[in-house]
DNA sequence: TATCGTAGTGTTTTT
DNA sequence: CACTACGATA
């Protein structure tokens, strides 16, 4: 016999200490983190610790490589005793040793890390420095939509492309669309662009090319798109742009043709990592296959039951056909969860039970049972609303933080009710979702200068801001120049340029060499300072400020100031800084205000929001047949991913659980009667906690008008939440509080009056309006604002002149 | 050309 | 309800 078995199978000594190092994993675990020879699929439960597993393999790679194959010679003593002391001592000791006898330990630069959101490749990055210090530099982690440019900066002119190329969002490539469909002369009515938009978007992810499209194309309407799509894809490539398909695909399209490269890669990446596989679309599969094929060492980690964003191209097939792609493939589960209590991790298994596409993980944890789930019907989203808050209110006595609290629901405009509550109560809140701080107006606008400062080409941003501020360049003039550019494969600027050579421009034509000259201007500008100069120099020089201040646009005045210093701080954490590269990164990163785990507030988010993370205290809201399960998705046939989003909305919770659904839901105008989600059913009813209002339904008066809530004005937080008052017209039906009878009397204002707002601070009454037992007022308030509050909620002190 | 008023239209949205 | 997108006016 040699000194180990020759099954194949790593050495008892060796696994020992890989034990003794990975002592705080699980053995699912340990096992996923040392099988790095092959291809390996990790389902990953939620809460099952799958970061802790990336990160640790990450280390083991780049410390032992696949140490598992080692054969050492145990027979020599001197090895022998070496290992009796890694086997006693301590754990830097054992790593010592390991690794020592490493097999093939990869360099850094030759780990691919890929995830799907900045936020996920941000903690990565940040686990992997604790652990392994400077290396941790060198690895290649990121989305695949930062991974791709970063090669396509490289080599992207090698598909007629230039390196610098413009990143186009959502609605810069709608905008273009939908500029395609005015020249090729199509009713919008007919074709919107949205749709356009939509379907040109889900072909690229299912890289459908114009030309399949046109082929198998069946209908006026998709030939339409197909050469739509064709038209876009040339735009495109004139201006030198790419939106954010297109980056996944043109490192596809680079690849294929250029083989020579992609063996470069190939060879480069020795171990390739991707996180949240079962949100991976068909074009981001194919290059992890393609990237993958050399070596095999890929490790795809994800969770087929919360695969929630089909809707974007993201299709379960990849991680449940991963096996067809890599026979070899070894698949580990980890269902041990370290996150919630049983009650909730059997809640969520019934649940989802009742899909049929998955491979089937059932979640367990050692921790205790914890307490029942509480499902809880109300009369109106009002009285949801204040229940929330009541609740909120009691467990923030008892001594949770808020910041432990989310209020999660399906579609975003549950939560307007949900947030007058909060205002109401005086909670602290934050709402995340909504307009994005990149998306914002303004913001758009001067990155679109910044664009076409370092893009000529950039039509799209061009038309953005020709007459922003207002320059009296008009629509008939941009027509015009359209025409031109179009018959002359000329950019906008260009012609704008050349405007006194062309008679129809005769007239524009001072006002364009003008407008020519600001970007001229900014363009040299920009080739010898820092960006955050080219930032001060374009809100200037341009005039945009000046337009904002003028208009009294206080709060975009101060989200400009807000982007001078998102400037300042990429221009002090990149090494290299330069407004390409600025420009790159605020199209790739979506949101600079993230969720921040110390705030001392609740979180109100959709449940896709809260994808990856969790709360002690989680309410699902609005939890009703209809919102969720949604009525469009019930109706398209996806049921099962909705269970799958009621699935990751569960799983977010830690302790507690509430389950909310009302009798009747205002939604987008409409009030209609609604029933509980059908999800409800699903649940064991012996792990629920069911309260159903008390008193009969005729009884009270659900009107859905406010009621008054405080009686007094000024202090907050007394007038609700404490027991015993008595709904008016019945029983208390609240075991957690009721509502204090209102003082219409306490409300009467008259314009012209002075009042003051807890936060809205000083302001004048425009207007005063008796509505019923309550007031609508008016007010014009110092800080600009010019809001209509209900007198009754509003909490309005009278005031003297300001 | 700019602005104002109204008709239309609404899931979810990591990049 | 709330927001946008477009068409009629000044």
């Amino acid at each position: 016999m040699q000194n180990t078995d020759n099954t194949g199978g790593p050495d008892n000594r060796i696994l020992f200490l890989l034990d003794k190092l990975y002592a705080r994993l699980n053995v699912s675990q340990r096992e996923a983190v040392r099988a790095v020879n092959g291809p390996l699929l990790v389902l990953a439960g939620a809460g099952s610790g799958k970061t802790t597993v990336l990160v640790n393999r990450v280390y083991h790679i780049i410390n032992f490589g696949d140490i598992c194959e080692a054969r050492p010679n145990f027979g020599d003593p001197l090895f022998a005793r070496e290992y009796e002391k890694a086997k006693n001592g301590d754990i830097p000791q054992t790593k010592e040793f390991l690794k020592r006898i490493a097999v093939n330990p990869a360099n850094p630069e030759n780990v691919l890390c890929i995830t799907f959101t900045n936020k996920a490749a941000g903690e990565f990055k940040e686990r992997l420095g604790k652990m392994l210090g400077k290396d941790a530099g060198g690895i290649w982690a990121g989305t695949f939509h930062s991974i791709c440019a970063r090669i396509l900066r490289g080599h992207i002119d090698k598909i007629g492309f230039s390196n610098s190329f413009t990143i186009y969002d959502a609605d810069d490539s709608k905008k273009l669309i939908s500029q395609i469909i005015k020249d090729l002369n199509i009713d919008e009515k007919f074709l919107p662009a949205k749709a356009a938009a939509q379907a040109i978007s889900s072909s690229k992810e299912n890289r459908v090319t114009p030309e399949e499209m046109l082929t198998s194309s069946r209908d006026a309407r998709q030939t339409l798109i197909a050469r739509i799509y064709d038209e876009y894809m040339s735009r495109l490539k004139k201006a030198s742009a790419l939106d954010f398909d297109d980056i996944i695909l043109s490192a596809l399209v680079l690849f294929e043709s250029h083989p020579r490269l992609l063996e470069y890669y190939r060879d480069k990446f020795d171990y390739i990592l991707v996180d949240e596989y079962q949100d991976t679309n068909p074009s981001q599969n194919d290059l992890v296959l393609m990237l993958g094929k050399g070596k095999n060492n890929v490790c795809v980690v994800g969770d087929d039951d919360q695969s929630i964003y089909s809707f974007r191209g993201a299709t379960v097939g990849n991680i449940l056909n991963f096996d067809k792609s890599f026979p070899k493939l070894k698949t580990i589960k980890l269902e041990q969860n370290y996150r919630s209590t049983q009650n909730i991790l059997s809640v969520a298994n019934a649940l989802i039970g009742n899909n049929k596409g998955r491979k089937g993980k059932n979640l367990w944890t050692s921790g205790g049972e914890g307490e029942k789930i509480i499902a809880r019907r109300l009369y109106t989203q009002a009285e949801e609303a204040e229940f929330i808050c009541g609740e909120i209110m009691r467990l923030s006595a008892l001594g949770t933080p808020l910041g432990d609290i989310a209020v999660l629901y399906r579609v975003n405009a549950i939560s307007n009710a949900i947030e007058s509550s909060f205002i109401k109560n005086r909670l602290p809140y934050k709402i995340f979702g909504g307009i994005r701080f990149y998306e914002r107006k303004e913001i758009k606008d001067i990155v679109a200068y910044l664009s076409l400062i370092s893009n000529p080409a950039d039509d799209i941003r061009l038309r953005r801001i020709i007459n922003t501020p207002k320059r009296q360049i008009g629509e008939a003039t941009l027509e015009e120049m359209t025409a031109i550019s179009l018959k002359n494969r000329l950019p906008l600027l260009e012609v704008a340029k050349n405007s006194s050579s062309y008679p129809t421009l005769a007239r524009a034509c001072a006002k364009l060499e003008r407008f020519c000259g600001l970007i001229g201007d900014l363009s040299d500008f920009a080739r010898q300072n820092t960006i955050n100069a080219i930032i001060n120099e374009v809100i200037t020089r341009t005039g945009y400020l000046k337009m904002l201040t003028d208009a009294k646009e206080t709060d975009r005045e101060e989200m400009v100031r807000e982007f001078i210093s998102a400037g300042l701080i990429y221009e002090e954490s990149s090494e290299n800084p330069t407004l390409a590269g600025f420009l790159e990164e605020i199209s790739l990163v979506s949101d600079i205000d993230d969720y921040d785990e110390g705030s001392q507030s609740v979180s109100l988010m959709t449940v896709h929001s809260a994808k990856g993370l969790e709360f002690p205290v989680v309410f699902i809201s609005a939890f009703e047949e209809g919102v969720f399960p949604s009525a469009m998705s019930v109706g398209e046939g996806n049921l099962e991913e909705e269970r799958r989003l009621a699935y990751v909305a569960i799983t977010r919770a830690k302790k507690k659980l509430y389950l909310t659904h009302t009798d009747s839901r205002t939604l987008y105008g409409f009030t209609s009667p609604s029933r509980p989600s059908s999800f409800l059913e699903e649940i064991p009813q012996n792990l629920l906690e069911t309260y159903e209002p008390e008193s009969p339904r005729g009884r009270r008066n659900y009107t859905g008008s406010p009621r008054a809530v405080y009686s007094s004005s000024g202090r907050g937080g007394e007038a609700y939440g404490k027991k015993g008052k008595s709904a008016p017209g019945g029983g208390n039906k609240y075991s957690f509080g009721g509502e204090p009878p209102k003082k219409p009397g306490g409300v009467d204002f008259s314009p012209g009056e002075y009042v003051e707002h807890k936060y809205f601070g000083k302001g004048k009454v425009v207007s005063f309006e008796k509505m019923g037992q309550d007031a609508l007022i008016e007010v014009d308030f110092e800080n600009g604002q010019v809001k209509k509050l209900m007198a009754s909620f509003a909490k309005l002190e009278k005031s003297k002149k300001p």
